[in-house]
DNA sequence: CTGAAAGCGCTTACAG
DNA sequence: CTGAAAGCGCTTACAG
């Protein structure tokens, strides 16, 4: 049961130990070892199961080949979309993935000093909360490849990768004032986010430039209850000024209107239109024919995986690039 | 911006490695080395931020303190909620966890085999699908700590944790019955998992028990597509003998329950009753009144993780323990 | 073409 | 009480 070692090879083989470090990392060539000697070599390895020992790969390499990715939460589907694809992907380039959520700030740093600490990551992608800016820009000024996703710091030179939120509202609200709508309403949350921000401007824009002057907009309060979140989304949709549609900037605010549809019976003014920045996938626990704003969430993730080989590819500095990817509007048909 | 070292610490304190690494790991009274040494020793590696080189440390002792986490799908509110529990408890022990999908049969076993192969983990957690059977064999055979959950394999010995599946169906079985619902149809997957069986047997005998003769059970096709099981769940809803109850034996087959909800535009037969085993954390989608078992995934976890921790702690053998824990019902309320 | 040797950063018997 | 030394399993200059 004992592992069989890269020495156990070597003495199997009648090779020395580097001889077969050579071959089983193919550069057999390189080294100009012969063919039929490599090929015995590769044929004693596999016979006897051998697996190299990452551990001591890692020591001796100072490489680990994993990544930490680091979210805000680890139950949700965006989460565990993202974690898929990434894992997938990492896969391709030979790396494994540590997950880490940061769930409240304190732990967050804790995680994140540790998990480097340790040095075990060879790289971060990170889906950064408005306090971790200062554990961002440490990890950026030791040279750490990092990417973030889904928001970013402004003042910080760290590759990140988002959907295109302003294109995202523009997109919805060109939907609905094309089919006809006019009193749209708005319903963000009072955070400083810059995505928030964008989000926003996205509503306000698209009123202005057809010539719409009526502004309703509900912010709901970071961390209220949710029973009166509710209360205040149920009254926005259903009292004046008499909505004919809404536009929920987030995930976790549709969520909300879910919920007050339910608590409607289902029966919603006349008409009523809703439209919903969804993260994943919670799209399918809608009613059909709601709208929503699709963050095309495969696509961030290779993309923010792919920002990050490449720095750790070229390991010279970090380079800041942003990309933003374009979301789709979906309709929630029938199935 | 190098990273300090042992050696470092013991240059600055003017002792040898090994004092510093007797010291560190708190085995300073045991080699009796004095409290003043001691104390300069640790204040040193405080104030150069000294931290371990885990992979050095996982070299030397042959311990990586990570933890593998095997899941059936990383999409999914069932594995987002354990993942979360089972992190935040192995941190407690001090362990890191990698997790990984199977998600199709043939990734599944290369994932084990990768992970194992390169002995990085410590221990396994689990959830183990049809086709792991001999993986899991292997890993138990080469005396490795696993714990299964969710799920198990009866030849194999090997702790698991599950939720008592038996005891949930009869426990909404006897809800149904108790507010006089007699026809009830239960919906399952013909897939030949023993908890599916042990759901059903629970169906039977609380049907049997209170003389009910009518049996009504849907098999949905383990692989049909979505739209032909929808068609399969509506016409099982609408159609003859006239159900008064449904009983969804799976949290997948509860969401087909919700899309057919939907379709029927929320007009379902007279007071016709839905329950459902639910994972976790769908509940919240559902329409109000809708009963669910819920399987607590928090319990499950804290109970595999401690069950892996103490076959790490002895690492004498693994004895075969199955854990079950109790459901509860739970009513989905305007809240 | 191939091997002996150093070294990654630790821990832990072993010898004072 | 404390230090020198071996060794975990690899990789990679270096020397033939």
């Amino acid at each position: 049961m004992k592992r069989v070692s890269l020495k156990d090879i070597a003495r199997l083989a009648g090779v020395s130990p580097s001889t077969v470090s050579f071959v089983l990392n193919g550069k057999a060539k390189q080294m100009r070892i012969s063919n039929a000697l490599a090929e015995k070599i590769i044929e004693v390895a596999r016979r006897e199961g051998y697996h190299p020992n990452q551990v001591a790969v890692s020591l001796r390499t100072g490489k680990s080949n994993m990544l930490g990715l680091i979210v805000e939460s680890m139950s949700g589907n965006f989460f565990a979309s993202f974690a898929r694809v990434i894992e997938v992907e990492a896969a391709a380039h030979g790396y494994k993935v540590v997950y880490a959520s940061t769930e409240n700030q304190q732990q967050k740093a804790h995680e994140l000093v540790s998990i480097l600490g340790h040095q075990q990551v060879d790289g971060y992608i990170v889906t950064p909360t408005p306090g971790m800016e200062e554990d961002i820009r440490a990890l950026a000024e030791s040279k750490k490849p990092v990417v973030l996703m889904d928001s970013y710091f402004p003042g910080i030179d760290v590759p990140h990768v988002l959907v295109n939120n302003y294109e995202g509202v523009t997109k919805g609200m060109e939907h609905l004032i094309e089919k006809g709508y006019r009193r749209i309403g708005f319903v963000t949350v009072d955070l400083n986010l810059v995505q928030m921000q964008e989000r926003l401007k996205g509503y306000r824009d698209s009123l202005q430039k057809h010539n719409i002057s009526e502004e309703h907009i509900l912010y709901v309060h970071y961390d209220f209850e949710r029973e009166r979140a509710i209360a205040q989304v149920s009254d926005f949709i259903s009292g004046p000024p008499g909505l004919d549609a809404i536009f929920f900037a987030t995930n976790y605010l549709g969520l909300l209107g879910l919920e007050t549809i339910h608590r409607l019976g289902y029966k919603l003014p006349d008409n009523l239109a809703m439209i919903c920045f969804d993260d994943h996938d919670v799209f399918r626990f809608y009613p059909p024919g709601i709208t929503c704003i699709r963050q095309p969430v495969e696509e961030i993730a290779k993309t923010a995986l792919e920002l990050l080989m490449s720095q750790i590819g070229k390991t010279n500095g970090v380079t800041n690039t942003k990309v933003e990817i374009s979301p789709s509007l979906v309709v929630r048909g029938t199935s």
